[in-house]
DNA sequence: CGCCAGAAGTAAATCGATTTTCTAGAATTA
DNA sequence: TAATTCTAGAAAATCGATTTACTTCTGGCG
């Protein structure tokens, strides 16, 4: 929205609220009795509104006036109209798997901050790994007139006619940033802390295959496991099955893995949400942790660090990657139609050691 | 929207995707375009597109090659027009104080639940507990024309023209709706689970000042309290301070719980969160939870169940009540400005048991 | 035959801005 | 003095629908 609208918007927060004894009217008034209300043209009063460079022949003193008037009736600009005129509707769809799910509220919580500050707002809807809903939502979004979509760890490929920003996005698609997230150094970080401790026999839980991640970040703890000489070890690699966004999903892929009865004395989890299921599968099954194995996860979502344990963990930034998505999409926005655009933002992965990782036995 | 704007649009999904076959458009066609491909007016489109009943006299033939051409050229009604023409925006806001805080993340999936269906869109805002913002927000939201607005646990005093719902709201303000828990049931099922297991000697954790909930759910406890003959000691009653959406400020204020030395065998928490900051403050301290003390919580986030021990707590339903006040919401957009609604809805709490409460010591 | 009631649409107003193009007079310049 | 440029603002087009108030034309009825 131009300056006048949001900007001053918010700094006006103070200065109006000087009690009621100012009258401000309630009732509506629009640009037409604002302008006859001044015996201008609604053309002049728009102009002066909008600070446009068309308005530099109108005097300082009508200037001051239009907008005195403006505030007395306190005229604020529909913005349906002004919309409709500009072909703008300063709003961005962003696109999550499933709200209350700690990663995707982190993330938005990122891109809050920088969008509100920009003057735009947006819609969240949540798929819930409902594939036609991931069909449809970018359509219906785009039918609202967003001026650009984000994706969190969700891939699309219905054809997009506005930028794009994918969070945790890998496939390289046209008209798409993708931010992500360092993977092999997130591998390398994990695997140097389990073997610095002194563990070999390490289990694995990939990601559900819905998940954007889950292939790189595979890929990236093979490679890593070679490095550093590890094993990867068919029985001790299980993937999580249900879509739930509870750790019940990594609950039940631990019960199994405890089955098959291969020994391990570290687990290295797909995220924190299945590291928690993991950890109360384990204990339940008489193994300490981290005494009998340590357990690791990734994200560092905000209850990872109010665990008993603490959950060691490897952290992506989700704030500043929501922040980085928001500022990427509307920069993109801003910029011409086939201009440059970023296609990949890296970003670093951080180890964070808490009380769920400990030497090997 | 009308019903082929999202309904359609929804079921849609499926058909489409008959794959790149289909030579689809994609650059956009108004309604004037579709007229003249047809040969009619704009006027008689208008009318067949939105099944007016000014339609009727339309002939069944005309009607099926309009909403045929408009599939071949794959028209969509533009919604800023729309919008404007109508003064509908199908938009609601919706204002949390926290996104990333499992309580708001819970409500606001309840609330997109059934907004969606209904064709709503709604914008989040999170105000941090800034005060500015909270008085801003419902302005700039009312200003993108929004037509209602859902408070989440925020108490607002600017005066809002459009329906509002406060989910935990209890000031009886004009306009508002109030969605509130039966505190005085919550309490005492708290309460009487813990003197049922032998519990005499309880602390408390009283909510911040700024939470909504505060006040009632703390009157509550001392009604529940006197009922059951259990004292409420002014040495074991703190309150959470800093405004942080973590388990910090529970954790800071059981520690100094803790440091004036009064004994006791319970603590209740005014939330989830700042029941796991007290369970480790209590470990560290060196007590056993639940064998020297027992923790009981309020809410069930969803990572409650995922601690160890299980966190017992009491129930909201959450993501119920963000689906009540949608569809309170939706219901009081399409009723008439000054007819009735309700003031107030009450639901039940439930309490939910697990292994962070045990007989006292 | 004349009138009226539907049938099948259409023209035009409207929603409330933004923005480009004009205009009338004043001031400047050649 | 005539031509040109400024000044200060106004008129009108436009964005893309929705919706009310007309037109025609046809057929039926008295």
């Amino acid at each position: 929205m131009t300056d006048y609208a949001t900007k001053q918007a918010m700094s006006r927060a103070k200065s109006d609220k000087t009690g009621p004894s100012k009258n401000v009217p309630e009732q509506k008034v629009n640009l037409r009795e604002l302008a006859e209300h001044l015996g201008l043209s609604v053309a002049t009063v728009s102009l002066v509104m909008n600070r446009s460079p068309a308005a530099k022949s109108i005097p300082h003193h009508t200037q001051s006036r239009v907008r005195a008037a403006a505030r007395e009736l306190n005229y604020r600009p529909n913005v349906m109209a002004r919309m409709l005129r500009q072909q703008r509707s300063f709003t961005i769809g962003v696109i999550v798997p499933e709200i209350s799910e700690g990663y995707a509220a982190m993330v938005l919580s990122g891109i809050e901050d920088h969008l509100l500050q920009e003057g735009y707002f947006y819609f969240v809807v949540s798929h819930r790994h409902r594939s036609d809903l991931i069909d449809e939502y970018p359509r219906l979004l785009q039918q609202r007139a967003v001026e650009g979509l984000i994706l969190v760890d969700t891939i699309s490929q219905s054809s997009i006619s506005v930028p794009v920003v994918a969070v945790s996005g890998h496939k390289h698609v046209p008209g798409v940033t993708n931010i992500s997230l360092n993977h092999s150094r997130a591998a390398r970080l994990a695997l140097d802390h389990l073997t610095g401790l002194g563990h070999r026999k390490i289990a694995f839980i990939k990601g559900q295959a819905f998940s954007s991640d889950t292939e790189v970040r595979w890929k990236a703890v093979r490679v890593a496991a070679q490095e550093l000489g590890v094993t990867v070890s068919e029985n001790l690699t299980v993937q999580l099955q249900s879509e739930s966004p509870t750790p019940q999903p990594g609950y039940d892929i631990t019960c199994k893995l405890l089955q098959n009865g291969t020994p391990f004395t570290a687990l290295f989890a797909f995220n924190d949400i299945s590291a928690l299921g993991a950890i109360r599968a384990l204990r339940e099954a008489g193994r300490r942790v981290p005494e009998d194995v340590s357990v690791i996860g990734f994200d560092d979502i905000q209850s990872a660090a109010y665990q008993n344990p603490g959950l060691t963990t490897i952290r992506q930034p989700l704030r500043e990657m929501g922040m980085t998505a928001a500022e990427t999409l509307v920069q993109r926005i801003g910029a011409a139609k086939n201009a440059e655009y970023p296609k990949n933002i890296i970003v670093e992965p951080e180890l964070i050691v808490r009380g769920s990782t400990a030497a090997a036995p």
